[in-house]
DNA sequence: TTCAATGCAAATTTTTTGCAAAGTC
DNA sequence: GACTTTGCAAAAAATTTGCATTGAA
């Protein structure tokens, strides 16, 4: 089986997580295909240079990865969920007209005030319209 | 076959849908649990009183209405859907702890500005964290 | 009577689970 | 050798689809 000398390893072993080859090879998928995939498109994506991997460890390796924080989801789609191996803050973006999943780095993270007793773990936002190839 | 007459009948005329029995039902229930039920909750809750309604009418329901836009769908959960009647802009705060999911009135939907040549159609916030009760 | 809406059952899609086999330290 | 991870196949959960029946204007 071949084995990957990256620094999705050392990423990993920051987070204490053992590299193994699935877990390596599924956050460098992540890490060069910057589309927000879904578990099928990881799955599909991966199953070709690696003969053996299952739908089943994707899953695994992917609530591990979200588990530790070392990657986040984006739950913007209905139906399935993508994941995202970036960690600068960042908001989505999906054109209703092309379903193009685009990151936004320039907007600002809202400030969110709520009422007091509410502990504030985390903020998502997801903002839809038309990106600039449909607005035309 | 129960004939309803109440608001929620002038409600769909106005968004020129039909107030046929299943939809007014539909949204009846939105409009009386105001806890962003999902599909299934929403079908479970009319069965008991609504002799003849199907999980397929429900979704056909919810599909129309959003479609519309007389009511909006909460993506907050990873799994399923939920669906919300209010109208009032406002966000969604999901309890790490319990799950309880909280309308945010108060807080402030915050004001995006994008790069250039993106059309902002909607704003959508979930925040993420303890709620109240779990914070003790 | 024409067209829209419903309900059933089956299919599809996404994700999870149980468990035996294989891999890792 | 003990413990973790993997893969298969099957199950589960949420949603959609095809189509015949029913309901509404």
């Amino acid at each position: 089986m071949q084995t990957y000398y990256n620094n999705e390893i050392t990423l990993l072993k920051t987070f204490d997580i053992r590299p193994l080859n699935h877990r390596v090879a599924v956050l460098e998928y992540l890490n060069t295909h910057r589309t927000h995939p879904t578990a099928d498109d990881i799955y599909n994506g991966l199953k070709t240079t690696m003969a053996s991997i299952s739908r089943t460890t994707v899953y695994n390796v992917l609530h591990l990865l979200v588990d530790k924080k070392v990657i986040s989801t984006v739950g913007i789609d209905a139906q399935e969920m993508r994941y995202d191996a970036q960690t600068t803050p960042h908001l989505h973006f999906k054109c209703d007209q092309c379903g193009k999943i685009y990151d936004m780095f320039d907007a600002t993270i809202p400030e969110i005030s709520l009422e007091p007793n509410f502990t504030v773990h985390n903020v998502t936002v997801y903002i839809s319209g038309l990106c600039p190839d449909c607005s035309k």
